[in-house]
DNA sequence: CCCACTTTGTGCACCGGTTCACAAAGGGAC
DNA sequence: GTCCCTTTGTGAACCGGTGCACAAAGTGGG
């Protein structure tokens, strides 16, 4: 009889289709601010930038949330997917390292619209601590274990220089965090259970180059067929 | 003869290796910084967080470069590693919408140090025109197509509010870019041939809150069975 | 020159994820 | 109630990527 609790759900979501989701809920506040009803797998799946089987399958691993004929209720469907990525309630995040990045981060208010609240900064540099930033005090990275509990911080968000990283993920996760994104051009070494999630200015440029160095090499005739060290090696 | 080659080199290298690329030539500079001549796939998968089977295999797509019973060269393998991605030539950027995260990223030194070159500045806001940050004078967006060809811009950065975005784009394209980093929370809808990659810090942290809340879930004993639409279904 | 040791390069089995294609389910018309 | 139309949910084939495990290749010592 409770038919809605379907066979797909009891056992984990796909990694690949959790990433997805975010995806599917942006496009679908904006058909939601649109009025839009109910939606097609076709039309979500068109502009969340997705295949609409691959769609399908994501959304049937939450539950059988649409109806045949019809599609899905909007409303209805975005709610179980906030439910799903825990966005129903409201997460502290805290962003360590205030130079110009943790900065950007800390004014930005794209944050905010999807139940993330920036609940602290935190900084080592004295010059820096006590700034206000987007109605925030920058207070000190000793304070860390203090203003983690106090907050109720379970997100941090890592903008120091790549040196201090791996320093500062120790003492936040000695503090009982276990949910970072890292900004830092590190790898970070971690225990297990504690999730990472990076993101990589420089890492993406590069990949960038690497098409682009291709498709000019297609077009000029292949690479120089001289494969060789050249001369200039000095070591 | 020619046996450098290799066999795997002539077709396409797969796409999760050219992504784990730049994280081996991260390591790799630390260690020729650090003096090392040569390293040995165990050392070297260690340092970039990989297993050492997985970075093999990787290596052995851009050809047979190391020396059994000995390791890679360091230099050597750098050399080999930044020609593939493209490194050896320098690139110029451009970076489009000059916010709060325009700046930072203009800002950003880790860009240049691996040959991409902030070439350009470009916003809509005649407030924002005109300002010299880091170097560079801000200018005006319908200089776009003459500063892209000035220049020699080949890779563009998006930093402009989501509603822009896919306008920017399509202007950046017909200009002839065929490389573009988003960071606005928009799908792009580009013709064939032209990459995006995209950075998306809610996504992120989504993604994190999905785990961060199974993890709770999972010591206070699952989430209330409770899976149906609750009251305030206003629609 | 040969042997013992190290480390690469890769064949192969496996796995998660994608896509196709279709049966099953629901809606609406009459 | 029956029929037709639309659209979901999913079985199954396929595909790219991962990791094990080992033969091949190279080094150094005697
Ligand atoms: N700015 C960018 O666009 C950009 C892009 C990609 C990656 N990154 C990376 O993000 C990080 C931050 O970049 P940024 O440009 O903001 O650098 P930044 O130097 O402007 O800021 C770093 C901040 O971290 C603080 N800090 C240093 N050690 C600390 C510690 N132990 N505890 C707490 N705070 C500490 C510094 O006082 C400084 O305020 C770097 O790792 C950088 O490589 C930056
Ligand atoms: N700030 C962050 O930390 C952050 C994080 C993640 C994503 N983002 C995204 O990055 C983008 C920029 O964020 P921000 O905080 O810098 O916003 P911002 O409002 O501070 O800056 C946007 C800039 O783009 C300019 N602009 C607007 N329309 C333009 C056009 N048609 N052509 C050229 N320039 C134009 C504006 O004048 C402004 O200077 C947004 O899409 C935001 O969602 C920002």
């Amino acid at each position: 009889m409770i038919r809605r609790l379907s066979q797909a759900r009891e056992r984990g979501i796909p990694e690949a289709t959790v990433a997805r989701l975010p995806l599917y809920l942006r496009a679908l506040n904006g058909m939601s601010e649109r009025g839009l009803a109910t939606v097609s797998s076709e039309d979500l799946a068109m502009a969340a930038g997705v295949n609409s089987a691959k769609l399908r399958k994501d959304l049937s691993h939450l539950g059988s949330y649409g109806t045949r004929g019809v599609g899905y209720d909007v409303e209805y469907l975005i709610y179980q997917i906030s439910r799903e990525l825990g966005l129903t309630q409201d997460w502290a995040v805290a962003i360590v390292g205030v130079g110009n990045l943790g900065r950007a981060l800390a004014n930005y208010g794209g944050f905010v619209s999807r139940g993330f609240r920036v609940a602290a900064l935190l900084d080592a540099d004295p010059e820096v601590v006590g700034d206000r930033i987007a109605g925030l005090n920058v207070e000190h990275i000793d304070e860390l274990e203090a203003v983690i509990r106090r907050r109720g911080v379970s997100i941090v968000v890592l903008a120091t220089p790549a040196a201090a990283a791996q320093q500062v993920a120790d003492r936040v996760i000695a503090a009982g965090i276990t949910s970072i994104l890292n900004f830092a051009p590190v790898v970070l070494s971690v225990p297990e259970g504690v999730d990472i999630r990076k993101v990589d200015l420089s890492i993406e440029l590069q990949i960038l180059a690497f098409h682009e160095q291709r498709k000019t090499d297609r077009m000029t005739g292949g690479p120089a067929m001289a494969e060789e060290w050249p001369e200039a090696v000095d070591l």
